[in-house]
DNA sequence: CCTTGTTAGTTACATTTTCAACTATTATCC
DNA sequence: GGATAATAGTTGAAAATGTAACTAACAAGG
């Protein structure tokens, strides 16, 4: 029979994984916002666009994993300090391509090589062992 | 030199943890909002109080890590239903000491119950060896 | 073609979160 | 003791998010 004393709220995954997302979260985080006065969602649309190439924001929903209202400010305010460009395809007058700028892809280029080092740092208390399982089990977790 | 193509936005630490938060919070957070109408840092304040005993806000937000204006107004929500009290202490008569009532207890009780059962289920697609593997390094990574 | 349904994306509004300022009380230290 | 700083908690405004409704364009079936 489960009792009340023997489940502790950091044995309960949901709640660990927060408090590892957010901590992991936060070095990065103050990165892309004083540097680039960016918010999450813009950085993922532009680390998605330089990763992967231009595509719509249908796409970047379905990638993402993000709403796209969140896509759709994100976009305009990306366009706005001129990091990306929509391109309308004649094919489809709903879709717009977007396609990130040279200021973007520096942009991009910046942030994705510090992402990098960030990144290094995180796992740098974990063996080598920890780290592949760390990661293997959150891609299950995550449903990727 | 790292080059930009193998760097996957999936074998990036943060944005794996945040994804995988997110699945992972999804289907509790709909049982402890229909149920009791609760927003996720209720919930959390409830199970702090349930799970160790009555104590401050400020003791809540240390042990929780959550900011005070949003204790505060978890605590005015959860009073507001009843399901906590506030006491002064003459120690101190800035602090309030928060302590559930029979509800807040009882809608405790079942939420910590079903909370067992939504990590059992959670961790059903990974190895014991996994699940321990993953729960360490969430700790670490967390810093708890 | 033309009604109906679907899809891409935006906008408006309500809810939540964040940030800064505020009150009231206690601690510090000269 | 009395000025100053620090702490517990609240509140208001701004920023961000979520939800739903909306526009515009395409698709499909009759």
């Amino acid at each position: 029979m489960p009792s009340e004393s023997d489940f502790d709220l950091q044995q309960f995954l949901p709640y660990l994984l927060n408090q590892a997302a957010e901590q992991a979260s936060l070095g990065f985080q103050t990165l892309y916002k004083t540097r680039y006065g960016m918010l999450r969602t813009e950085w993922r649309v532009l680390f998605h666009l330089g990763r992967y190439g231009e595509m719509t924001a249908k796409a970047l929903c379905d990638r993402g994993r993000l709403h796209k209202t969140k896509v759709s400010r994100a976009v305009a305010k990306l366009e706005g300090r001129r990091f990306l460009q929509r391109r309308t395809v004649p094919q489809d007058r709903r879709a717009e391509v977007l396609a990130l700028t040279a200021a973007g892809r520096a942009a991009y280029a910046d942030l994705h090589a510090q992402a990098q080092v960030f990144d290094r740092q995180l796992t740098a208390g974990l063996s080598p062992a920890q780290d592949q399982a760390l990661r293997q089990a959150l891609v299950i977790l995550a449903k990727l």
